[in-house]
DNA sequence: GGATATAGTTCGACCCGCTTAACTAATAAA
DNA sequence: TTTATTAGTTAAGCGGGTCGAACTATATCC
């Protein structure tokens, strides 16, 4: 890797960070929810119909730690909670379209910012953005264990 | 801004959200740190001298809040905090050469990530993502209030 | 069928982070 | 100099997050 790319990576890297760390505390505190909650609910997004404590383990706690904040969010109407039919022992988990507008929401506000910031580029340099963009993103997938 | 700009910035971010959020999450189990207390370290580490109260208003919560936020931060002997000769009331707070080295670790943590990303493009590909990072960074920091 | 394993819940205990309110000490204003 | 303001600390109380342990209910293994 090469001197300047790394340097470019680390700048970017802070700034990105920076803004990043301010609209998600931003998003706990419109939403009151907490880091774990939100957690759980990004989880949901993506990996519906896991198990309590599939989540728990993905989440590094135990299944009694997952089990109460699950239940937090079946309180907040975020998360339905049902009885798996295949195995009556099992929970199964899923968004409920209060809370899968909540997680799209704030996956909108991530977007927003980047687009604002493309917003005041010329055609060409968006452009090249688009190319650089879906280089990164295509590496990541394939990177990602 | 381009439709195709627009989706390549969203799946960009929720790639990107989805390690920001792992490595995060990675960072506050492996220092034992909360959300707040390293809001708090890296609030330091870039407004060093920065009284208590300001710290309160600048992570919305009250000068108690912060003040026993940072007495915790104290206790780990992440973070000095000596009274103002010219000021006596208030306090001086600066990061310890051990907060600053964790903070530092923790941007270093996902500048590596994209390292590793971008280690696998063609020389080529690399110069592309410097120019666009180093476009998207320029924007961002202009775009930053 | 009886022993064992698994999924999840509940309870008690503890720490963290937050708030409000009362407090100390120092500075600024009258 | 007396009063008001400001910086920060402390204490009590609440809810969240977590754990370990005990528990219920279902499923699986022999």
């Amino acid at each position: 890797m090469s001197k300047q790319l790394s340097n470019v990576v680390r700048e970017w890297s802070e700034v990105f960070m920076h803004r990043s760390m301010r609209d998600f505390k931003g998003f706990m505190d419109e939403t009151g929810l907490s880091f774990s909650q939100i957690g759980v609910l990004m989880r949901l997004n993506d990996e519906a119909h896991e198990g309590i404590s599939k989540i728990g383990i993905h989440m590094g706690v135990t299944n009694a730690a997952a089990s109460q904040t699950i239940d937090r969010l079946v309180g907040l109407q975020l998360v339905e909670r049902t009885e798996d039919p295949q195995d009556r022992r099992a929970k199964i988990l899923k968004l409920t379209p209060k809370g899968r507008d909540l997680i799209e929401k704030g996956i909108e506000i991530r977007s927003k910012w980047v687009e604002d910031v493309t917003d005041a580029l010329t055609p060409q340099q968006q452009e090249m953005i688009i190319t650089a963009l879906t280089l990164l993103t295509e590496a990541a997938r394939t990177t990602e264990k």
